[in-house]
DNA sequence: GTCAACAATCATGTATGCAAGATTTTCTCT
DNA sequence: AGAGAAAATCTTGCATACATGATTGTTGAC
């Protein structure tokens, strides 16, 4: 065995939670996983600790560990960090991004362009991701960059809920495009006022979405 | 042996780190860290596996643990994360803040005050966290919040080497008072801007200290 | 038939053992 | 004496073992 277990096993299960094949919510059973990925428990144990302080597993003491199942307030809460973040990113994007920022920033939309014309929700995912990446990169602050990806894997899960509200990819790229229009006309706050409702209305129609299911399954307790 | 050594142990080595007592860049012996505590490796290596992913420690693999030294650029980089957070803490609390939290607010002002009266750094290192922890509890994002504290602790080691700048604890209670006026006078985007000043001027004044630290080295180097 | 208590089972938390990479020491050759 | 190579030492990374708290299943009483 040559070493430098932990890193792949935490990346193969982050992948595995922010791709939705391990559901907010389901347990993570320490034995299992580490016959699943041939090792012992000690490197999946280091895994699920990295990827508890991540924020994508949630450790409770002698019970387990279990994908994190965001409560409708720390969705909210969550949603509206990363609203302030991804506003300071286009702000300090506009001060300092350089030709290839911009470049990086075009591609990235035009590919959302694409796969909004097409309605292809499995193709706008990653390109959203790609587009917002791109801005987090053109702040030129790694640190900041850094902590923006955190949250937006951390948060992944959740948007991939939203596949049922209608017209969803054609709203979100409509907004992006006015994210666009302000970080090429170097207006900064206009640019950091857009991405923060971009993601804060992203936030509320997820919660709409998470009231409806809510009001459905009661409806189905009560009729069972 | 009855469980959960590892929370313990991580606070324990967190609270070494802020306060100074682990100096940034020092190396992490896990055995010997084990045989001060008392505890075998392994809960040792999972609390660094946690305080890793808090910034505090810095993981190298078959290298060791070592308290991270962030170079010039990620403490830049760094206090501008903190800038835009606190901005944001500042912006949202003078929309939500209640009665209790402009009293939190106002009593954390006063020890500030004291202590900057009395010329006291000792003291005001726990004030100034205090009445910036109180402007972060005022969101009611806790999500926010937590991100607010985490980064204040990582800082830290940081802050504690600005010790030596002159009337740094006259200046910064000057900067709070004018963070104060503008939250009490319910003038959110004042107090976002005055809050990321304030920060970014700490970590302006902190990189201008390194630089003459780094110049003395050198001349040292050059002496001997 | 339901609930409670107890026993058996299971999973986690920690300790210990071992192999391999990193570091330091020593030895050799120039 | 200094530089480089080889060996000894040390430390990490992973595997395994074991004890304790959690969970589940069973039995018995009401």
């Amino acid at each position: 065995m040559r070493g430098e277990q932990t890193p792949r096993l935490r990346e193969a299960l982050e992948d595995d939670i922010v791709a939705g094949r391990l559901k907010p919510g389901q347990r993570l059973d320490e034995v299992g996983l580490a016959e699943r990925f041939g090792v012992s428990r000690t490197p999946i144990r280091e895994a699920l600790i990295q990827l508890s302080s991540s924020g994508l597993v949630e450790i409770r003491p002698r019970r387990g560990a279990f994908v994190v199942l965001l409560g409708p307030r720390e969705l909210i809460e969550s949603f509206e960090l990363m609203a302030e973040i991804e506003a300071s990113c286009g702000r300090l994007a506009v001060q300092r991004m350089g030709p290839s920022d911009r470049e990086a920033i075009s591609e990235a939309h035009e590919t959302c362009r694409i796969a909004a014309a097409a309605g292809d929700e499995e193709a706008y995912y990653p390109a959203n991701a790609r587009f917002h990446g791109a801005i987090y990169a053109a702040t030129g602050n790694r640190v900041l960059a850094g902590e923006a990806l955190r949250l937006q894997r951390a948060l992944q899960p959740y948007r991939r809920l939203q596949l049922k509200v209608p017209r969803r990819v054609e709203a979100s790229f409509a907004e992006h495009q006015g994210i666009v229009d302000a970080l090429f006309a170097d207006d900064g706050p206009r640019a950091a006022e857009r991405l923060r409702a971009h993601v804060l209305v992203q936030g509320e129609r997820f919660m709409t979405l998470l009231a409806a299911l809510q009001a459905e399954s009661e409806a189905l307790e009560d009729a069972g």
